[in-house]
DNA sequence: ATCATGACGGCTG
DNA sequence: TCAGCCGCCATGA
């Protein structure tokens, strides 16, 4: 827990991206003010209470792709729900230039 | 203290 | 464009 920046904050930062758009893990950190702690914030997600009102489904990885398993329940569920907020996803890869939130 | 493992990312061939 | 490889930081065995 030595890093720069509180789990509360990734928390406030997930709650301001709108609806139907993205953001990246290592884009979460920059905006905490953590440039290359994009793992930490993985590992905060992961330890979101499973009935969290927070829209953890709209943070997927870089490559554009989501961050888990092609075909788990929970990829399943994080494409479901992108894909109910209009956010298209074609060959496993979400359209970042298209949806990718830059800030307020 | 060391090693393996992640909801990651950048560089390279 | 894409698969590999390697670096990064935290966590748990």
């Amino acid at each position: 827990m030595t890093a720069p920046f509180t789990p509360s904050e990734i928390w406030y930062l997930l709650s301001r991206i709108p609806k139907g758009c993205v953001v990246t893990y290592g884009q979460l950190a920059n905006m905490a003010g953590a440039p290359g702690y994009a793992r930490v914030v993985g590992n905060i997600l992961k330890q979101l209470p499973a009935g969290t009102d927070l829209p953890w489904h709209r943070v997927i990885n870089g490559k554009g792709q989501i961050s888990f398993p092609d075909g788990s329940s929970r990829y399943n569920l994080q494409k479901l729900r992108l894909e109910q907020e209009g956010v298209n996803i074609s060959y496993g890869k979400v359209n970042l230039k298209a949806h990718q939130w830059h800030g307020e």
